[in-house]
RNA sequence: GGCGAGGUAGCUCAGCUGGUUAGAGCGCAUGAUUCAUAAUCAUGAGGUCGCCGGAUCAUCCCCGGCUCUCGCUACCA
């Protein structure tokens, strides 16, 4: 490990719109917690920053719905956030957030900078703008008609029945959710920071000087960097966030992801007035935890932002994992599909560690990994219970038994009992190495390894059977196992804290030190405590308590998804013969090249033969569609689509798992019959 | 479609720059054992290393093509 003169440890800030899940533990909080612990253990200078994420669109809308201010959200789910990670036990120095008055000052301070050194481009566009609010519309604020699904409360953004991204333009029939009112389009100026400047340096920086980041990360990068990158916007017209600090920008704030990072630096502001050369100097060594959806953030976008700076230095390793599921699905706040921390805490009092080592054992390092409760409960009880906790009730209960508690003296060592004693240095590098190496998973297994060497001594020595003979062996014997569980207490510190503490509770220790391990910690006659279990087993009546809540969730969930969509609002019957809907046959189909969904057809509509594209190549090959009748809207305005013009659009009916069906005349007719 | 990551024992994963019989944990089977929360210890069974082709004396690891999963991105009138 090269030796930095101090650490700072950063964890993705969470967003404040929902409370923390498994995936987020696994992801970024257990890691970062455990590289933490370890570092502290071997007394480095080391600041674990975590914080909450208020500001950003979703909380707004949230606020909206629920019919109180954005302040009141994020006061919600910050103390929620915080309060669990507590009672968690991720350690961190600072749990923050970027509502805070120091996070204000830090972001303007840090835009200002930036604009006084011309670091940003300025451009105008026109954006959708809602009159009688009197304000610009993120397209998260506009819903209208899915043009391609016909769900009539799509967002600019995105349709969430079809799972179509959109811009607000797209949208047929827009809306503004703020007053309901029709938005007009008006043009507004915002400022850019010109990734693209910095793309040359960026590019040296990571894939040059940073060969041994992750893979998954590293290749992430280059991707992006290969595709050329883009000015990226930094403000948004939004009334909740950062005032952008610039004369004449009223109503503009900071994007929530131009200020999120920032909150990281403000955090340490906030926790000591030595933040800058943490912040600063070159030797530091500067870690950013996250999840994989956030690598571009960390690795091109805040570095970027950090460079055109100028005073700071960057991130040494960005070690992203990838995504836990739950039981075979995608983890989803909106579908409540997650093991939320705060309900996990209550469920299982008294067994943050068992989750902890359940999620860092299966962490999702190189792909994405699946949770499963009957995983929990198996690493529980025969890991947790049977090699740690019985390890450690053996040793302790066998010197309760035999000599009062008391740490016997050891007699000298034979060559089995060197070599097992020896081993123990051995596991300490190798969990050193691992962790030093991101590799968590790797590192607990390798600690595990100490427990598993403890119970093959016992089972080899058999001390049971000596005592009836030899009691100066089993001496040495108990002596040898109760150091094993002495370092075992400090080796299983940053992953099994709660564990580790209460096992040296027991042992009657309170000085730990990484560098100990390997070392005879217990001193003879040291009187040890009375033996308590570590771990107890998880019965299956608890397991099958959480698999029914979610088979609950599951059903509700389909429950929602099969209800028809509520009907559209009335229109008169002049609107409606507006559409010209006649019957047609497709003559010919043609994918079109280099697109997914893209079907191009020549259709018969009685009238003429006419193009029209349609994005149906997912669910029909381009063979079984000639000779079909279908139903066509014959006068909607032509749209060039992928450079070809399509003429009219197929009706087709979805179902709810997303299915297309044509919607056909009962008997075949003639091309050209009106559909009324 | 473009890009990135992944596809190795029933499950979850290791396999560094190609070199004799492909590894671990859990699960399973058999045996040993009783200090311990029926926990432990030993042994064993299980793999055409996604598919096809190529280069090489030799490849899970290199090259080409295909396929599946996850993510980013384009597209959906």
């Amino acid at each position: 490990m090269k030796n930095y003169k101090r650490y700072l440890i950063t964890s993705a800030l969470p967003y404040a719109n929902g409370p923390v899940h498994i995936g987020h533990l696994a992801g970024v909080y257990i890691p970062a917690d455990i590289y933490v612990r370890y570092l502290r253990l071997k007394k480095r200078d080391v600041l674990f920053i975590g914080g909450s994420d208020e500001h950003g669109v979703p909380i707004t809308i949230k606020a909206r719905q629920e019919g109180v201010s954005p302040q009141d959200i994020v006061d919600k789910y910050h103390n929620i956030i915080k309060s669990s990670f507590e009672k968690f036990g991720i350690s961190f120095d600072i749990y923050s957030r970027t509502t805070s008055k120091i996070h204000y000052e830090t972001a303007s301070e840090f835009f200002k900078t930036l604009y006084d050194r011309g670091e940003f481009i300025e451009k105008t566009t026109d954006q959708y703008y809602d009159e009688e609010a009197k304000q610009f519309l993120a397209d998260r604020y506009i819903t209208g008609t899915c043009p391609h699904c016909g769900n009539e409360s799509a967002y600019g953004d995105q349709c969430e029945k079809c799972g179509t991204s959109l811009n607000a333009t797209d949208l047929i029939n827009p809306k503004s959710t703020l007053s309901g009112t029709p938005p007009v389009l008006r043009s507004t100026s915002h400022w850019y920071l010109p990734l693209d400047k910095h793309e040359a340096y960026l590019r040296n920086w990571i894939l040059e000087e940073n060969k041994d980041w992750k893979t998954n990360v590293y290749g992430q990068c280059k991707s992006w960097l290969d595709q050329g990158l883009q000015p990226r916007a930094v403000s948004r017209d939004l009334d909740w966030g950062i005032p952008v600090p610039v004369e004449g920008a009223k109503g503009k704030v900071l994007y929530v992801w131009f200020d999120a990072p920032i909150g990281y630096i403000s955090a340490t502001k906030e926790l000591t007035p030595d933040w800058a050369k943490y912040w600063k100097d070159k030797e530091t060594c500067m870690i950013h935890f996250i999840g994989k959806d956030n690598i571009v953030f960390h690795c091109i976008i805040f570095p970027a932002m950090l460079h055109a700076e100028g005073s700071y230095i960057l991130p040494t390793n960005v070690p992203a994992n990838e995504f836990l599921n739950l039981e075979g699905d995608k983890i989803s706040t909106s579908r409540n599909w997650a093991v939320w921390l705060h309900e996990y805490l209550e469920d299982f009092p008294g067994k943050e560690d068992v989750l902890r080592y359940t999620l860092c054992a299966n962490a999702p390092e190189t792909k994405d990994n699946d949770f499963t409760w009957k995983d929990f409960q198996t690493r529980n009880n025969s890991e947790l219970v049977a090699i740690f906790g019985n390890f450690v009730n053996r040793a302790l209960v066998l010197t309760q038994n035999y000599f009062g508690g008391i740490v016997p003296q050891a007699g000298e060592f034979n060559d089995f009992d060197n070599v097992t004693f020896n081993e123990i240095a051995s596991i300490k590098k190798n969990v050193e190495e691992s962790l030093e190496a991101f590799r968590f998973r790797e590192a607990l297994k390798e600690a595990m390894n100490l427990a598993r060497l403890g119970n093959k001594y016992l089972a080899d020595t058999e001390p049971w059977k000596l005592i009836k003979t030899d009691e100066g062996r089993v001496k040495t014997i108990l002596n040898i196992s109760l150091q094993i569980t002495a370092n075992l207490a400090i080796l299983m510190e940053p992953f099994l804290p709660k564990t580790a503490e209460s096992l040296r509770k027991m042992l009657n220790i309170n000085q730990f030190e990484w560098e100990t391990i390997g070392s005879l910690l217990l001193p003879v006659g040291h009187k040890i405590n009375q033996a308590e279990l570590l771990f107890e087993k998880i019965e299956d009546s608890a397991i099958d308590q959480q698999l029914e809540r979610l088979t609950r969730i599951k059903a509700e969930n389909e429950r929602k998804n099969t209800k028809a969509a509520p009907q559209k609002e009335p229109i008169n019957f002049d609107n409606f013969s507006t559409m010209d809907i006649r019957t047609g046959t497709i003559l010919e189909a043609e994918k079109v090249p280099k697109t997914t969904k893209l079907m191009k057809l020549k259709v018969d509509t009685g009238i003429d033969v006419r193009t029209i594209v349609s994005g149906i190549a997912e669910h029909f090959t381009a063979e079984e569609l000639p000779g079909k009748q279908i139903s066509v809207l014959v006068n909607l305005e032509p749209r060039k689509i992928k450079g070809i013009e399509s003429q009219g659009m197929i009706l087709l009916a979805e179902d709810f798992s997303g299915k297309l069906i044509f919607v056909v005349p009962e008997n075949k007719t003639d091309n050209g019959a009106l559909v009324k």
